[in-house]
RNA sequence: GGGGUCGUAGUGUAGUGGUUCAACACGCUGGCCUGUCACGCCGGAGACCAUGGGUUCAAAUCCCAUCGAUCCCGCCA
């Protein structure tokens, strides 16, 4: 190991998994990582492994003298080393190995770094400890399962390049460090140096600097953003993630959906070979929560949520009575094939019903035609016809009396713990559909005051704009998300290029003048030397190349270097403390000195 | 901020309903081995059972707290 090196390294000419009949009686050189030994004693077989694959050597003492031939065989797993041979074919193939036909005739070799004893085994089938695999992420990456998501990510992120380039996109970065801005979601900050008792903030997303560069002129702007939040993580939530990021002038809604639509088209034909059919399929705000009880519906099966209300009106049945008595609506959810279900397993299904903040359900077996249930003589024709009417046979009917304001909610995550507990998800569909006409404002209860769901540079639905001040919860805005299999993938809306009604929006959610003057002065004076119609979208990066790579597992596996839950990278130890000398450059005391 | 689950050699697990319980596999290590390919065979070292407190004659095991991991709710325009 000379690391002043006197003489050329030993520099490979052929890669491990490239070993083939082209190089049989050759002398080659290969580099690599030991990926397994096994000694014999008198003969050392060694797994070399690089990049591209696992060629097998072999040391056989005849060949180097003894101290070489101890010197190598101490070497542990994973350390790396060039390798000079020659090829030859193997007595007994390995036809597991792509190379198993052929080896290396081991005749010298160089150490380039030894490896400690390894703190786990990576190529074993063993589960490790997150924790533990990510303080050693280097390890988890050299292998290939985990290599290939990361290979799958340049290649989605080099199709986007390519699909928007090549539709006249100009690709342009944005600050990271930035301005804190209310409304959203909590900012990370940094403190400046220069301006003491002054904080940048990253930003949550790109927002403000697109449509300022669509007033800048641009007309098509796209980035791959960085993008941050410091808010609680979750299995698909990280406090740093890539956004696509897209802008347009003179454009209409329509015109974003329609590019996406071709931009994903684009994408999944060209990385999974997949076929998309476009347009996508559309719901509103309000349909997607009356039949799917979210905003994010998956439609890869389908299970809609029933509203038997007037059907019940009048019912004999009491704990409904009750119920409707107190405003509550009648759900029903059918249940493909539940009718087969035993009282058991019905009453393990009501047990769970309490982590979703339900009592429980009635239920009915639907059975040729017939309804079955210990409720079923108390049913009126009426109530009858509504169940057969809907359910199909062999169905089991959950009914559900919720409170109509989240109730639906409530039994959209029913629907959606009942398609995964009984398969009827269709693993390999992707169902797009975009979820639009959201409503424009969402009251907060905590702070009791009306936010913008979206982001107070939405435009409202012109024909609500007179509703702005005085029914603000009928307002629809010109947003949009599309969804992707139950997951949100991105959203986005058409904005407001008038600085008039920018302010209108802004007093609306309860700002004030002075606030709008001093965190969104700029972007209102900017609005005013000429601001051309413009909307664009976002989408979550690391959430479609999760959902691409077959989305199983957590948004980690898709992030080379992700965070713990408690937003602490394990590898490097942030965040931590930072020296007094550090503190006092940007005037921050902490609490303890 | 709230709730669930988990925390036992380097790694993965067993043990747990109170007192011979700290075991097994992989890894590591000493020895043997010239055709292995998850090489094999024989031997060895390695854990005060996450941390702190409590209950008890007795705690890895029961209770409480803390820390960490993870999943969910809140939150994430």
């Amino acid at each position: 190991m000379d690391f002043l090196r006197s003489k050329e390294m030993f520099k490979r000419n052929v890669k491990c998994g490239e070993i083939s009949e082209n190089e049989i009686g050759k002398t080659v050189i290969v580099n690599g990582w030991i990926h397994r030994k096994r000694d014999l004693g008198g003969l050392l077989f060694i797994d070399l492994r690089d990049r591209s694959g696992i060629v097998q050597v072999v040391v056989d003492p005849k060949n180097i003298s003894k101290e070489k031939s101890e010197e190598i065989q101490g070497l542990k797993n994973e350390s790396v080393v060039g390798i000079e041979g020659k090829v030859k074919n193997r007595l007994e193939p390995n036809l597991n190995l792509p190379t198993g036909k052929f080896e290396i005739l081991l005749q010298a070799f160089e150490i380039f770094s030894k490896s400690e004893d390894l703190p786990f085994n990576q190529f074993s089938s063993q589960e490790v400890d997150e924790t533990v695999r990510l303080k050693y992420r280097y390890l988890d990456l050299r292998r290939p399962e985990i290599r290939k998501v990361f290979e799958l990510r340049s290649r989605i992120i080099q199709a986007i390049r390519t699909f928007f380039i090549n539709r006249d996109f100009i690709e342009i970065e944005t600050p990271i460090l930035t301005k804190s801005t209310p409304e959203g979601a909590r900012d990370f900050i940094v403190p400046s140096r220069l301006n003491k008792g002054k904080f940048y903030a990253l930003p949550q997303s790109p927002q403000l600097f697109k449509q300022i560069l669509m007033i800048g002129g641009f007309e098509k702007y796209f980035q791959i953003a960085r993008c941050f939040r410091d808010e609680d993580l979750r299995q698909d939530r990280q406090p740093e993630f890539t956004q696509l990021d897209v802008e347009m002038s003179f454009i209409e809604q329509g015109d974003i959906l329609k590019l996406m639509e071709e931009m994903y088209k684009d994408l999944f034909k060209e990385i999974l070979g997949v076929e998309i059919e476009i347009p996508f399929q559309r719901v509103s705000y309000v349909d997607a929560k009356k039949k799917f009880g979210s905003d994010k519906p998956d439609t890869r099966f389908g299970m809609e949520i029933k509203d038997l209300t007037d059907y019940f009106k009048e019912t004999g049945i009491q704990i409904i009575r009750d119920g409707m008595k107190n405003g509550k609506v009648v759900l029903a959810l059918f249940l493909p094939g539940g009718a087969a279900l035993s009282r058991r397993e019905v009453d393990d299904l009501k047990e769970q019903m309490t982590d979703f903040g339900l009592n429980g359900f009635i239920d009915f077996k639907i059975k040729k035609g017939e309804i079955i249930s210990s409720f079923s003589k108390y049913l009126t024709e009426k109530e009858k016809s509504g169940i057969l009417g809907t359910g199909q046979p062999d169905n089991l009917a959950l009914i559900f009396v919720v409170n109509s304001k989240n109730g639906f909610d409530q039994v959209g995550r029913v629907r959606i713990l009942l398609a995964e507990k009984y398969n009827l998800v269709k693993k390999d569909k992707f169902n797009f559909i975009w979820v639009v006409d959201f409503p424009f404002f969402a009251y907060n209860e905590k702070e009791g005051r009306y936010e913008a769901e979206h982001h107070p540079f939405t435009m409202p639905k012109p024909e609500d704009l007179e509703k702005l001040e005085t029914d603000k919860e009928h307002v629809k805005a010109l947003a949009y998300d599309l969804v992707l299999n139950g997951n949100e993938l991105g959203g986005g809306s058409i904005r407001i290029h008038n600085p008039e009604l920018q302010k209108r929006v802004f007093k609306a959610i309860g700002l004030s003048d002075v606030e709008v003057e001093q965190k969104f002065g700029f972007l209102v004076q900017a609005l005013s030397f000429g601001a051309p119609p413009h909307g664009g979208i976002a989408f979550g990066l690391d959430r479609l190349v999760w959902i691409m790579n077959g989305g199983t597992g957590s948004l980690r596996d898709v992030i080379a270097f992700p965070k713990t839950t408690s937003g602490i990278c394990p590898l490097t130890e942030a965040p931590n403390e930072v020296s007094k000398k550090q503190l006092n450059d940007v005037g921050i005391k902490t609490e303890n000195g």
